[in-house]
DNA sequence: GTGAAAGCGCTAACAG
DNA sequence: CTGTTAGCGCTTTCAC
């Protein structure tokens, strides 16, 4: 319960360089500040952010707007984002908007608005132009992660790279009937990231002089079952059974090699199947990706935002460097014809 | 930017009664309130959360501090968590513990002391004693889910008598032979979960006179993957392979159905499996398992809090009733004998 | 029922 | 390099 005049008193100081001696701002000699520190360390003293933030305008707190809590890259991403904002004496508030309707209008109309956040980082949001119009409005730094954001920087690997690559992959294993799983068109939203994996794939096989064939298309959610579901489809078709497939999340390639054991098919002689994330169970399950790495994403978009938080900050300025990816070939990818059995 | 003195001059009042009548203490008149909500929501005023904690001491945002963010039962509690406070104005500030220990020292030693947090929320934490008393310093209201915290009201399913009813459902089904894979004995933490869950098994056991044997334990991280690797020892025994098994969580529970699998075991013909959460998997792999609810368990942790920040609040009061929990028999189990090939 | 005014605990000019 | 002082934007007695 100490309060910044007891440190004072204490160090035998005023309150002022008590402030400065603890947030390093101003000029405080050493020895001044040493004993200062031990006064407040003594005090168990600990700035109220409050009083702190109220004087300052700055909160030191930045607030992650999700939509999902309960899936691996979105976890990840806050998992990298909460390490790195602790790393600067941020705190992160936390808004997740996978619940009501209401929930969600109720955190962009009330609380972005407290005035309790310095900026904000948004994940892979799909967001109605009105709600783009009020982050914006909180003329706050805002920095996406994984997602299109209109009028926002946004940090997100090339989605129509990573398919063709992946797709790549498999043709250059000698596949040519090569099955894609992906999100459903969804032309309301303007999140991309499935529209651009599925470009991605197209173009690699048209680049190949592989025609597209839209019946080995299958949609999905993103998740196992979803990816099971869809494989099952695929693989079911006697007559055009692909030989490969692409799903655009490691979550719907688990399920597609699900699937294909359910049905008696063996990966990857019977079928071959590559997946984007690197996800948790990827390696279990010996699946063929191309990783990313959404860890580090939230680690840099939290950068971004130190840059523009604190514009003299020391240290490398981040670049603008396009985010890493890479091919991690496992057991779930073959050539076509390489038939154990 | 609009502040309390336009919000009152557009509504011809003083900056006291805009206080009263946006916060709801004191009387306002009905006219005057309604003048000035009105005169709020044009200009799009909304208290700065700042210069209200500090006059009141108050701040409407709790510490939430989790060991995990990307397992299931802790973002699923999280994501009760959230989604109730946000209903009661409450802001969410994450302390994620799965770092380093610098980062876990500096969340105890430095982050919940700014007096951000009214109250704090510990998901299933292995606290050392030091922390611990850290937390109760804070003289706040705390409540822990999942895991007892000495000294500190728990919200947690009673794990002997979960762990009971699974072993007993594979009792009467006629099993005798009943393998369990649990948390490895780690006497340095008093994280009790896993060795209640044992101990709940034992006890169904004793209680039907099925003598214990040490080689149907494996122990195993909790994780799929950790299921995969303790149950294909167990299951590899040629000597006596279990009927059953009960995994002390259903993500093991399913890396067990994956290794039976792997083995050319059918379950549940060969094997019954039974697990601990009702996961989001679980009914994709038909599991068998004693459902908890953490997103309920989240919210319940709140209610509870909020009944120690507002004393008069309306609505019923918190009771203290125990968790629910319940058998949701799936295909995973079955009689020892109900051979089908 | 409403207004005036004194802080909440800290920071940031401004002096010195 | 350090002290003095005036707020930051709201809440809350205390009067009226």
């Amino acid at each position: 319960m100490a309060g910044i005049t007891e440190v004072a008193e204490r160090a035998g100081v005023s309150t002022a360089t008590v402030s400065r001696a603890l947030s390093g701002n101003g000029h405080v000699s050493e020895t001044t500040r040493e004993r200062v520190r031990v006064a407040a360390s003594e005090l168990g003293y600990v700035v109220s952010s409050n009083a702190s933030g109220l004087a300052t305008g700055r909160t030191r707190n930045v607030g992650v707007v999700i939509p999902f809590l309960n899936r691996w890259f979105f976890a990840s991403v806050l998992e990298g984002a909460e390490s790195a904002l602790l790393s600067h004496g941020y705190d992160l508030t936390l808004y997740n908007l996978g619940g009501s309707r209401e929930e969600r209008r109720s955190v962009f109309e009330h609380f972005l608005l407290r005035k309790r956040v310095d900026a904000v980082i948004a994940i892979s949001l799909e967001l109605t132009p009105s709600e783009v119009t009020r982050l914006i409005n909180l003329r706050k730094p805002i920095v996406g992660v994984g997602g299109p954001l209109l009028g926002v920087r946004t940090l997100s690997i090339d989605d129509i790279e990573v398919a063709r690559l992946a797709t790549e992959h498999l043709l250059a294993l000698g596949h040519r009937s090569i099955a894609h799983i992906g999100g459903a068109v969804d032309s309301e939203t303007d999140f991309h990231m499935p529209t651009n994996r599925r470009a991605g794939y197209e173009a690699a096989l048209e680049a190949f002089g592989v025609p597209i064939d839209p019946q080995l298309f299958g949609a999905a959610d993103f998740t196992i079952e979803g990816g099971y579901i869809a494989a099952k489809q695929l693989f079911g078709n006697p007559r055009k059974r692909p030989t490969a497939l692409f799903a655009a999340s490691d979550e719907m390639a688990i399920g597609a090699i699900l699937a294909a054991r359910d049905m008696g098919l063996h990966v990857p002689d019977d079928i071959s199947v590559i997946g984007v994330d690197d996800h948790q169970l990827a390696a279990f399950f010996g699946l063929t990706t191309v990783a990313q790495y959404p860890q580090r994403q939230g680690q840099l978009a939290v950068e971004i935002l130190m840059d523009q938080l604190h514009p003299g900050r020391p240290g490398p300025l981040t670049v603008n460097t396009p985010l890493k990816y890479d091919l991690i070939v496992r057991e779930s990818t073959a050539r076509p014809d390489a038939r154990r059995h």
